[in-house]
DNA sequence: GAGCACTGC
């Protein structure tokens, strides 16, 4: 310990806490900010009148510092010092110092708005700007004001870009403690990439044969490049001349893999795979794009974790210095916040306009209106944006809110074990499911893959259903994962979150359902009706409509975009080769084309409620008043057609209702 | 024959 480079500035440290409530540490790799500055502050007497909590934006991340953390204070991890992540809380009441990921810091805060068991919380590693911690800082920050006695708060970052982080929080100190790092030497190539693959071949080649003996770490942006380019260098090292230089091992490093590595060189192509939100199409987008100066700096510096080491940047210094962001897109800009809406207003905070919530880096008021607009939709807010008791309860569940909303309405539906099945499937988001064509799955199993269940013509999430029950009948069995080819892992993370969801939709229906996963399939019902009725509730804000002679589909609620069916999906066109009119789906992402990601398909006369809201949406009252003022006169008038249109309506009539308020709201689309 | 980068409750 005596050896990080923080150490020398215990003193100064904690005399800058004494004095000032929020404190801005800038610490490099190695500084032992993580491990070191819960320490000092427990030694100084600050964990006596609660807790020091200390977030961290990965599970990973907050139980190996707390277990060091344990070691080094020579206690029993758990007991003084502990940590708590989802599924697992190792603390106690003796626990003084507690690592915990920043997701679970913004649960806690729920029941406990002022968090007032902790006399300090240190956000660590904030300059990764999580979605989850970027929340935290508005919300510390109003803490700070209302806890100002009782209340210490410690940002601390990796980068030197601490001045935005003091300026938030209204000028505090920033400390800058030293890292740990050797030099290392950074290389540019002199013209810009035509194909970053090739430079990232010829780089490796070269530094394998022209430079000293070390580790190559080469960023490139997805497993599909990761793969060509390890075969490829494994063709071209074994064409080079025999004992003309030293062998070499060639590992893919992605995803799916976990370990981390060391290197003496890094290969930067400086270019990222990112993924971002379009808050008026509803659609996500994989784009490969160029890094930011920090990630650029972040790559750089694995060269030098254990010795002097140098880092080829595939592209020209003025590329670098001109055109590279300085810093990366926070999260919160490139997501859609219908689930970080819903959680602030269910705080119910007084100043209630979330529009002006005070972000570190605010999201667009577009984003916003569409987070509110997708809230109204699904019941979790009424007409003037405030919470309802469904939205209430949605926030009380780790979800997204379409799922949250589905899980409410199965209860109701008399489904919910089925519905609680298909929430912890899509919670495991990562595909579960075998990559068919895959050459390595075939060539590995000697006999015939068992055959899974298909969705019985109803889709994808029905699809996830039927395989999640074909598990609960093998016993849960891990072999039977291993035989279909379903990820192994990811099926036990799923049985682990419906265990949770089940523990907190008892605890909302008072222990009065039944959860168990095999509660429905012993009874003769195959056509999944309830549950995707309750689906068609939950998934109202992301309703398609196949279009007339086509099998596009349109998006409804959005700016009309044409969408497929995603090649992956277990939906198929009928005998007639047309799918069915409308679909609920789970994503939208544009990656080669618009697709639909996981869908379900539902009847036209569940589809009616869904227009008649959108008919009824006024964005601008949802928002809190913000364009009220202008627009109040024209609200009116609308309700009044409103109720003239209801009064009109044919009940019995679904197709026709359907197609009248669909035409309605066309019209007044086009009208816009 | 077209594909999903990370992470979290």
């Amino acid at each position: 310990m005596a050896h990080l480079p923080i150490v020398q500035f215990e003193e100064q440290i904690i005399r800058t806490v004494e004095d000032n409530s929020v404190v801005v540490v800038i610490g490099e790799t190695g500084s032992g900010k993580s491990t070191q500055l819960s320490q000092m502050l427990h030694r100084h007497g600050y964990s006596k009148r609660g807790i020091i909590g200390v977030t961290q934006p990965r599970r990973v991340a907050a139980v190996s510092v707390a277990r060091r953390v344990a070691q080094e204070l020579g206690v029993k991890l758990g007991e003084e010092v502990g940590y708590a992540i989802r599924f697992e809380d190792r603390t106690s009441d003796l626990t003084r110092i507690k690592y915990l990921t920043d997701g679970v810091l913004l649960r806690e805060s729920l029941s406990d708005p002022e968090l007032s068991h902790y006399s300090v919380i240190i956000l660590d590693e904030a300059h990764e700007r999580s979605l989850n911690t970027d929340i935290l800082l508005g919300l510390v920050k109003r803490l700070t004001k209302l806890r100002a006695s009782n209340l210490k708060v410690l940002i601390t970052s990796a980068t030197l870009d601490g001045e935005k982080v003091s300026e938030f929080f209204s000028e505090s100190p920033i400390l800058n403690v030293p890292g740990k790092l050797y030099p290392v030497e950074v290389v540019y190539s002199r013209e810009r990439p035509i194909s970053y693959t090739e430079s990232c071949l010829k780089t490796a080649l070269d530094i394998h044969r022209k430079e000293p003996e070390g580790d190559v770490l080469i960023f490139m942006t997805g497993q599909d490049d990761i793969e060509k380019l390890v075969s490829k260098l494994e063709n071209k090292i074994r064409g080079l001349e025999e004992g003309s230089c030293m062998d070499a091992i060639i590992l893919p490093l992605h995803g799916s893999l976990p370990p981390e590595m060391q290197a003496g060189y890094v290969v930067d192509s400086g270019y990222v795979k990112q993924r971002q939100y379009n808050p008026s199409t509803g659609m996500y987008s994989l784009d490969v794009v160029q890094i930011s100066k920090v990630q650029a700096n972040q790559r750089a510096g694995r060269a030098g974790r254990t010795r002097p080491g140098k880092c080829y940047r595939l592209y020209p210094s003025l590329m670098y210095q001109d055109e590279l962001l300085d810093v990366t897109v926070p999260e919160i800009q490139r997501t859609s916040l219908a689930g970080t809406v819903l959680y602030l207003k269910s705080l119910d905070l007084p100043d209630i306009d979330i529009l002006k919530f005070d972000f570190l880096d605010p999201p667009s008021a577009e984003s916003l209106e569409d987070a509110l607009k997708q809230l109204y939709l699904i019941d979790a807010i009424d007409e003037n944006g405030a919470i309802t008791s469904i939205g209430r309860t949605m926030a009380e569940l780790p979800l997204e809110p379409s799922l949250s909303r589905t899980l409410l309405e199965a209860n109701e539906n008399g489904c919910l074990s089925q519905a609680l099945t298909v929430a912890a499937m899509l919670s495991a988001e990562t595909s579960l499911l075998p990559n068919r064509s895959s050459k390595n799955n075939e060539k590995k199993r000697k006999q015939e893959p068992v055959e899974l269940p298909t969705g019985s013509g109803y889709g994808d999430h029905i699809q996830m259903l039927q395989i999640y029950e074909q598990w609960d009948r093998n016993g849960y069995d891990i072999r039977w994962c291993r035989d279909t080819g379903l990820q192994e892992r990811g099926m036990v993370f799923v049985k682990d979150v419906r265990k949770q969801l089940s523990q907190i939709m008892q605890k909302i229906a008072k222990g009065s359902t039944d959860v168990r996963a095999n509660r429905r399939y012993r009874e003769s019902e195959h056509d999944y009706r309830n549950l995707r009725k309750a689906l068609c509730v939950g998934y109202a804000n992301r309703l398609a409509e196949r279009m007339i002679q086509h099998n596009g589909y349109r998006t409804i609620g959005f700016k009309p975009q044409l969408i497929q069916v995603h090649p992956s999906s277990v939906l198929k066109a009928d005998d007639d080769g047309m799918f069915p009119n409308y679909v609920v789906y789970h994503e939208l992402i544009a990656t080669s084309r618009p697709y639909m990601r996981n869908l379900c398909t539902v009847e036209m006369r569940w589809v009616s409620p869904i227009f008649k809201k959108l008919e009824n949406l006024d964005v601008s009252k949802l928002s809190g008043g913000l364009h009220r003022d202008v627009r109040n006169g024209e609200g009116k008038s609308l309700e009044l057609t409103k109720k003239e249109n209801v009064a009109a309506r044919t009940p019995d009539d679904h197709e026709s209702r359907v197609l009248a308020a669909r035409e309605r709201f066309l019209a007044r689309k086009a009208q816009k």
